[in-house]
DNA sequence: TCCAATGTTTCGCC
DNA sequence: GGGCGAAACATTGG
C-alpha cells in the first residue's frame, strides 16, 4: 500500500539482484514470460508510485496500487502470486498489483522532474504546471501525479497540516511564498516518509493523518471527502487557512 | 464482524 | 468523442 518512498525501499530491497539473469518467471500476470526469461535486469528503478524492472530495451511496470504487496526471498502462504522473478541468489514475488511492458528506454515513458523522490526532482516546474491550472484545489494538486508524483493522500494530509493551508485552497489564490512552501515540502516530507517508514515508525509521526485532534490548538479535526478527487481529508479548521 | 482505505483504470451515460 | 462520475478491482487492519 504504498506511496512514492515506500517504492524506494522496494528498490533497495531489490538492489541485490541488480545484474542478475532471470532464470525463472511464473505467476498469473497476463504478460508474456517469455520476453523475461533468462534476460539479465539491467537496473531497478522508480517514478513516483511505479515500481521499474529495466531490461534491455524493455521495463516491467509494477503499481501496487491500494492493496499491492511484495515479498523478497519469501512467499506470502495461501496467496496467489501476480509475478515471480527468481535469480541465481533469491527472488521476488508481486501480489495483488498491475503489471504492464514499457517498451523502449524508460526515458520515454517518464518525466522524472516530477518525481518528488528524483534526483532530478524540479520545483520550478511544478510551478509552471500548477500555475496552468487555475481553479485547482491544493487538495488534488498535490495527488495529482503528472505534478508531484509520488505523493499520495498521506503525504498530502501531512503536507498541507504542516504549512497551514487548507485542503481545499484554489492554488492559483495561495500567496506566492506558500504555493513555494506546498510544493518544497512535498519534497522534504516525503524523505521523512522515507526515513520513518524504513524504520517502522510512520505512524506515529502523523500530525493529522487519521487524527482525531489538532495537536497545535487541541481543536478536532474535521474529516471531509475533499476535492474532485474526493479523498480523506483531516482538517483544522482553526489552524489551516482557506485560500480562495 | 464489518467497513474503510497509502490508488488507478474502465465503463457507461449524456 | 469528450467529460464526467460511478463502478470495478482486491486486501487487511482497526
Amino acid at each position: 500500500m504504498p506511496e512514492g518512498p515506500s517504492i524506494v525501499l522496494l528498490k533497495e530491497a531489490a538492489q541485490q539482484f541488480a545484474g542478475q539473469k532471470i532464470i525463472a518467471v511464473s505467476g498469473d500476470s497476463k504478460i508474456d514470460h517469455s520476453l523475461l526469461l533468462n534476460k539479465k535486469v539491467l537496473t531497478f528503478n522508480s517514478w513516483g508510485k511505479h515500481f521499474l524492472i529495466c531490461l534491455k530495451d524493455l521495463t516491467i511496470r509494477i503499481h501496487l496500487l491500494m492493496f499491492g504487496s511484495y515479498r523478497i526471498n519469501e512467499q506470502k502462504p495461501g496467496k496467489t502470486i501476480r509475478l515471480s522473478l527468481r535469480f541465481k541468489t533469491g527472488e521476488i514475488n508481486f501480489y495483488t498489483c498491475s503489471i504492464v511492458y514499457l517498451p523502449g528506454d524508460p526515458g520515454d515513458h517518464y518525466d522524472w522532474s516530477a518525481d518528488v523522490m528524483s534526483d532530478e526532482w524540479d520545483a520550478g516546474s511544478a510551478r509552471k504546471k500548477l500555475k496552468k491550472r487555475p481553479g485547482l484545489m491544493a487538495c488534488d494538486a498535490l495527488l495529482e501525479q503528472d505534478i508531484f508524483a509520488g505523493v499520495g493522500n498521506i503525504i498530502k494530509n501531512e503536507v498541507l497540516y504542516r504549512i497551514r493551508v487548507h485542503p481545499e485552497s484554489l492554488v492559483n489564490k495561495l500567496p506566492a511564498a506558500k504555493l513555494k512552501e506546498m510544493i518544497s515540502e512535498s519534497r522534504i516530507y516525503s524523505f521523512q516518509f522515507l526515513e520513518w517508514k524504513r524504520n517502522n515508525e510512520l505512524k506515529k509521526h502523523w500530525l493529522a493523518h487519521t487524527k482525531k485532534l489538532c495537536l497545535r490548538c487541541k481543536l478536532p479535526f474535521i474529516k471531509k471527502y475533499t476535492g474532485v478527487k474526493k479523498r480523506r481529508s483531516f482538517i483544522c479548521e482553526n489552524c489551516q487557512v482557506l485560500y480562495t
